[in-house]
DNA sequence: GAACCTAACGGACAGCTGTCCGTTTAACAA
DNA sequence: TTGTTAAACGGACAGCTGTCCGTTAGGTTC
């Protein structure tokens, strides 16, 4: 989807691009499944245009909520600062959470584009980063098994991709959270095995 | 999609119906993927009967499976009669893994049942007894924590449906269902907190 | 500023899902 | 049998996604 680095943009693509986003980020907010191909025409591109900039729905919403991916990725570093790794672990999923529910639609292609084998969509994103991070400062602290993978710890997670965020989903995915935190805690070489 | 008990299938209905599943079986083995239209077609009946029996993918590969669903189900029982309970259900995890990825769309349509907030789908079928029965079993023997309902469960092991069946995911699957069984154990009031 | 080249464009098109509605026919009673 | 009724039928239709390909127009070079 992504242009090599050496080949920018051509101005009038560019110029497509961010009407796209724009108009898709307003219809979006209104109805998190609006047609793209009512987002095209509001955005005065063809078909083909459209689905050359974001070849799909995942890309698109991906691409409008990266302010907010950005912001949780960020997250993840400053909550290590403030924190002991296994909390600001258990935060940041919390976080993470939140994120996905909030902005609607946007659970539903961080799920699609974890997806299938790879988690290539958000791979190497900020995201991925951001999970090593936790990852590994849980590992040295030994709060946490070794060995864990952000591909384990994305699986392991994905029941979020399951709860209805017009729903109550607070309880339901906090259980799940402490869930796969008790999980990651069981086999750490530090101290007690639970939270 | 279900008649109620007290009407019964007209003699037409109920032939069309079982002349969609044969068709749907035989076209759903070759390609997980195949158009219902296509299969509509080959059964001889219209759109709209079609999604009168089956209102979406999921309700036809659903029943088309109902025996091999019917039978993990059963499983549940049988390994709880020859094996602690909390062997038991790390196995019938694995079977679990095993049924949903061995057949084409499966997993799928496994997923998409139990997604968005109900688990409706399964609801109360076979399977939710199951993992009831398993999970009571564990949880009076002691081997994980109290209080584990079968949402719960289902949304632990969510991550099953992010694995592409055509790749390698066994070990994958493999680490996701170790992790999650740890994170069950956790807060068991039995002996030790880790297998 | 003219000519060239290729990235980018746009819209037609194909394939899919799920809905709607007028028509048919099985089931049952008289 | 014949008549009645509502369940079931079938296919047209609408809406969506993603592809394809002939056309347009930026950028660049001379």
């Amino acid at each position: 989807m992504q242009q090599k680095k050496d080949t920018p943009l051509r101005s009038d693509a560019q110029r497509n691009r961010e009407r796209i986003l724009e108009v898709a980020l307003a219809e979006l907010t209104c109805s998190a499944d609006a047609p793209l191909s009512a987002i095209a025409k509001k955005a005065g591109v063809g078909q083909g245009t459209f689905y050359r900039h974001f070849p799909n729905r995942e890309a698109l919403v991906l691409e409008v909520y990266r302010y907010e991916v950005q912001q949780l990725a960020e997250t993840a570093a400053q909550l290590l600062e403030t924190r002991a790794p296994d909390r600001a672990l258990r935060e940041w999923m919390d976080r993470f959470a939140q994120y996905s529910m909030a902005k609607a639609g946007l659970a539903d292609a961080l799920g699609k584009a974890t997806a299938r084998g790879t988690l290539a969509a958000l791979g190497h994103g900020p995201v991925t980063a951001a999970i090593t991070l936790l990852l590994d400062a849980n590992e040295e602290a030994g709060t946490i098994r070794p060995g864990v993978t952000p591909d384990d710890f994305v699986l392991a997670i994905a029941g979020l991709w399951q709860i209805d965020p017009h729903s109550d989903w607070q309880p339901r995915a906090g259980r799940l959270l402490d869930l796969v935190m008790d999980g990651l805690r069981a086999g750490a070489p530090g101290a007690g095995a639970r939270g």
